[in-house]
DNA sequence: TTAATATATAAGTTTGTACTTATATATTGC
DNA sequence: GCAATATATAAGTACAAACTTATATATTAA
């Protein structure tokens, strides 16, 4: 079956190798360079992957100098955030107990 | 490369029909033959992604006589909920702007 | 126990995905 | 312009995923 827009972001972050480009540039911007020397593939599957990123608004790049700089989106999570908001709509007590419990966790950790 | 438990939760709603699946049983249990006159897929499909949903917490299920019933758990979300957690620590101001601007379109839509 | 119903599993097919190597394109410094 | 460097794209391969039909398993009712 084709990708439809809903499930674009959950596709892209789906892969473990993706996922991970995707944390070390939340961790700040980096080069294609730099993460292919931080990920045990090839340079082409890195631009791959970050194509894929790209085409569903999860990174942005600039050109610098002979280098292209990729950085991560915050706002490429809105379909996430927006998703899950929807869901707490549904299961408003349930969700919020739970938000609750993973705040604490977080602030004891 | 192997599935992660990090991706699983991620893997199960990249698919547009299992995802449909989900959203389906989120607004109340139903069995499979339910489901399966529901969706545009055969009904051992409709079992494969069951299946997966449920390998990864998203859906639970009970016998009922002869029928399964599925529904959906909510908490199968939390890695989800967790791993958005994760990013508002990294991008406070931003996601929670965010989370702002989402929930003032929610109540007025 | 036998037939009907509901679901799960097996096996096979097709398409998609993640990778590879090879090569094209863009930028810089000589 | 030419060589070096950085990235993207092309082409091919291997494996995973999503489906199909056929069949096995479980439950109910006669």
């Amino acid at each position: 079956m084709a990708l439809q827009r809903q499930t674009a972001v959950f596709q892209a972050l789906a892969d473990p190798t993706r996922l991970a480009i995707f944390e070390r540039l939340s961790r700040g911007e980096a080069s294609v360079t730099a993460l292919t020397q931080s990920f045990a593939v090839s340079q082409p599957a890195v631009s791959q992957h970050l194509g894929a990123l790209r085409r569903c608004g999860l990174v942005s790049h600039r050109r610098e100098g002979r280098s292209m700089i990729y950085r991560a989106r915050p706002e490429g999570l809105e379909p996430l955030q927006n998703w899950l908001e929807h869901y707490r709509t549904f299961w408003p007590e349930r969700i919020e107990k739970l938000r609750a419990v993973l705040k604490t966790h977080k602030e004891t950790t």
